[in-house]
DNA sequence: CCGACATCGCTTTTT
DNA sequence: GCGATGTCGG
């Protein structure tokens, strides 16, 4: 291949392999870079981003560089940062594709009936908010949940669509064709609430984009290059919108990998990926195949799997590493043994050297990390959990933010609601009505409302008092921030409010977190110019930084670990029902159990040298105990590639013995109830499909488990200790000194001083003073 | 208007 | 099994 090479030993392309070249060099026309699981696909985008800024083919101001998530553009930044210097500073359009939308949108914010410092709202609010109108539609909100309603109104956005380009079809799919007309409702609503959800930061943009020409060649011409991170997971409103941008000079690259789409309930579609050389002709498609993350084991495992998958554009990785060790399958007996016996491997592991920093757990659904948790709480492993509960999500975080907003945004009824009788202060439901209806009468903002409803007779004496302060100290910490540096001013808003001192009149056991979480926040706020640009910040990157402070194991979703690597990585939870997803095949189908599928590639591909498989026979779903089939992944799983090791004897026959032999409060388990028709639906598939199934067979390299795992199935045998006693202080050895809240068998819940509450085992507290 | 209790529904995945 | 939401009594 002769390119023609000006750079040929430019510091940015050392170590770079001949595609990986081609890709970075390719600069003109539209590019599709295919790249595999481990591939080099960020050292290749970023070397592309620094050839394209030291061949000064374009201004850093002239490349628009998207990614997915906040993770990704901040790795990006980094990385880009590091080859070229100072140059990034002048990157403004390298960022999510919200950020980005954002961005844009709060520049052209009149165009679709906003002020351009709108309010970006979160779920919570966008919920809140549809609950509201779907009550005054007079539509039954048991029937029809908000979630629904928000989810198809998302689904709506996704594709680009407005409230007028609504068929009647769509529409029809909620509380009888009311869909759309809430839908406008709620554009309508919004926009009086000068405040946008997620999907309008991009749908609005693309309405502009559509309609206003001369901002759109305005975009066109500044974007000499765009750059496109995971393509596979752009939806139609991404597409549509790369699509406007790109068409004047076209000088697109997209990299992807279509085996790793796993987002196509938030919209995302495959084809994007798939029919990008007819979107764009002439466009030069580049491939990324040699894996350098994983051994050719946990390659082929991979590759195994994803094979019975359908329409795919195909790549064949390869390595140059060594054979390594082979995929360990592993079935056990229950939820509880998984998570026993996983903590057993990473000691050994840790034992052997490995830092729990290069260890990850990888669960299918969030709750599934729970198990984890409270295991490893128990032996005192670290470990630390990604997503789930996040820093922004938590109930003081939000009520403190939305004091701010109020104050940042006198139109922010969702943030006023949420205060005014936070804490309380007497202003119940009842005074909030009357505030409402006159503001709705009036046309009014709340807060405004609020003022002028002060002087009318609506209210009780005792609850015009209390809203004539609220109104008058929102006013007043309003005309503070003209001269207060706004961390100094959050600080007064939360200690006048009261709201501080809700928390330290608050005797449980979360309160004294709470308020370290406030402050926090504060502290957060200190590294933003403005009030105006944390809470931007706030409400787009909404994930807060891991902490990196002692090696721990990591617990997160297949999902989240996108993009992510390993050394060792346990995948558990392999069983039909949970993975793949029974919500997933009930509603999605084939479509839906291909992607499942891909998930399991994602989840395989993560590991560098070690991959454990595990599926349980019996587990608990609500609380109900159900027994369980292995997923169908592992029996795609290649045989020469896995090594399968069972800790039940016998087969499934003997287990069930064991189990009626000792008179299990559980023994009809396994036996139909509380299994919907999915369940069944998933276990006959298997069952005409006895060649393509995996049936635990003996193994019994350590039969001795057989008795420990029922042992813990149940947890029996727990004698509690006797010198222990709720209200006694005790000392354990990760979380210090605590009070025992509550004593429950062998297992305490504990309120430490520093920690918090916990459940840990009684066998590692001692008692102290 | 507030707190205590009961009931219900639910669990995919996230910017 | 859990957490959020709704209903009742004070």
């Amino acid at each position: 291949m002769s390119l023609p090479m000006p750079a040929e030993d430019a510091p940015y392309l050392r170590g770079l392999n001949a595609p990986q070249r081609e890709a970075v060099l390719t600069t003109e026309g539209p590019v599709l870079v295919l790249a595999g699981a481990g591939t080099g696909k960020t050292a290749a985008l970023t070397a592309r981003l620094a050839h394209l800024l030291f061949t000064r083919k374009a201004y850093p101001s002239e490349i628009l560089s998207v990614t997915f998530t906040n993770k990704a553009a901040r790795e990006m930044r980094e990385r880009v940062g590091r080859l070229v210097g100072d140059a990034i500073e002048g990157m403004p359009w390298l960022g999510t594709f919200h950020a980005i939308g954002a961005r844009m949108l709060r520049r052209h914010a009149e165009l679709v009936g906003l002020q351009s410092n709108f309010t970006i709202l979160d779920t919570d609010d966008q919920l809140r908010l549809l609950k509201q109108l779907i009550l005054a539609a007079d539509v039954d909100e048991k029937r029809w949940p908000a979630r629904q309603l928000a989810g198809m109104i998302d689904g709506w956005k996704n594709k680009g669509l407005t409230p007028k380009e609504i068929d009647a079809g769509e529409s029809e799919a909620y509380a009888n064709g009311k869909g759309q007309a809430l839908y406008a409702a709620y554009q309508d609503r919004l926009r009086t609430l000068n405040a946008c959800d997620f999907g309008d930061l991009l749908l609005h943009m693309l309405v502009i984009l559509k309609t206003d020409r001369e901002i759109l060649s305005q975009y066109q011409n500044r974007f000499r290059y765009i750059m496109v991170d995971e393509y596979q997971d752009t939806n139609s409103v991404q597409y549509l919108w790369l699509r406007l941008l790109a068409q004047e000079r076209k000088n697109l690259c997209c990299v992807g990998d279509d085996d790793q789409s796993i987002y196509s309930w938030r919209g995302a579609q495959v084809e994007n990926i798939l029919k990008f050389e007819k979107d764009f002709p002439g466009a030069k498609v580049i491939r990324l195949e040699q894996n350098y993350r994983s051994t050719p084991h946990i390659l082929a495992a991979a590759s195994g799997v994803i094979a019975n998958n359908g329409g795919r554009l195909g790549k064949t990785l390869w390595t140059e590493k060594d054979q390594g060790e082979k995929v360990k399958v592993l079935g056990i007996w229950d939820g509880p043994e998984e998570a026993r016996r996983v903590g057993e491997e990473i000691e050994g592991l840790q034992r052997g050297g490995l830092s729990l920093d290069d260890t990850a757990i990888l669960v299918r659904a969030q709750h599934q990390t729970r198990e984890f948790e409270e295991r490893f709480i128990s032996i005192g492993l670290s470990y630390r959990i990604i997503g789930g509960f996040r820093f922004y999500e938590r109930a003081e975080i939000r009520d403190a933010l939305a004091y701010l907003r109020v104050v940042a945004q006198p139109s922010d009824d969702l943030a006023f609601e949420r205060i005014v009788n936070v804490p309380k202060r007497g202003l119940g439901d009842k005074a909030l009505a009357k505030v409402h209806q006159f503001a709705r009468a009036e046309g009014l903002p709340l807060t405004t409302a609020g003022a002028r409803i002060l002087d009318t007779d609506e209210l009780t004496p005792q609850a015009r008092r209390s809203l004539g302060n609220l109104i008058g100290d929102i006013a007043r910490w309003r005309s503070m921030g003209d001269t207060l540096p706004h961390p100094e001013l959050a600080r007064i808003i939360l200690d006048e409010s009261g709201y501080t001192a809700m928390w330290q009149a608050d005797r449980t056991a979360e309160a004294a977190g709470r308020l370290e979480n406030l402050n926090e926040l504060v502290r957060a706020m200190e590294e933003y110019e403005s009030l105006t640009a944390f809470l931007e910040h706030v409400s787009l990157v909404m994930d807060n930084e891991a902490s990196a402070d002692e090696p721990k194991v990591t617990i997160m979703t297949i999902h989240a670990a996108k993009g992510l690597e390993y050394d060792t990585v346990f995948l558990v939870g392999w069983e039909e029902g949970i993975f793949p997803s029974q919500r997933a095949l009930d509603e999605g189908g084939l479509a839906s159990l291909e992607e499942e599928r891909r998930l399991a590639y994602v989840a395989i591909t993560r590991a560098r040298r070690r991959a454990t498989i595990l599926h349980a026979a019996n587990r608990r779903i609500y609380g109900q105990w159900t027994s369980s089939l292995p997923s169908r992944f592992v029996a795609e799983l290649p045989g020469e590639h896995i090594e399968t090791e069972t800790t039940m004897s016998g087969g499934e026959s003997l287990w069930r013995a064991n189990w009626s032999e000792r008179a299990d409060p559980f023994a009809d388990v396994g036996r139909g109830t509380g299994r919907g028709p999915g369940w069944q639906r998933a276990a006959g598939v298997d069952a005409k499909n006895p060649g393509g199934s995996f049936t635990p067979r003996t193994f019994s390299r350590e039969p001795a488990r057989v008795l420990e795992s029922h042992a813990s199935a149940v947890s029996f045998g727990a004698k509690p200790r006797a010198d222990l006693a709720v209200g006694l202080r005790v000392f354990h050895q990760k979380f210090g000194y605590g009070v025992i809240a509550e004593i429950e068998g062998n297992k305490l819940e504990i309120d430490f001083e520093v920690a918090g509450r916990k459940r840990v085992m009684d066998s590692f507290v001692s008692v102290g003073d």
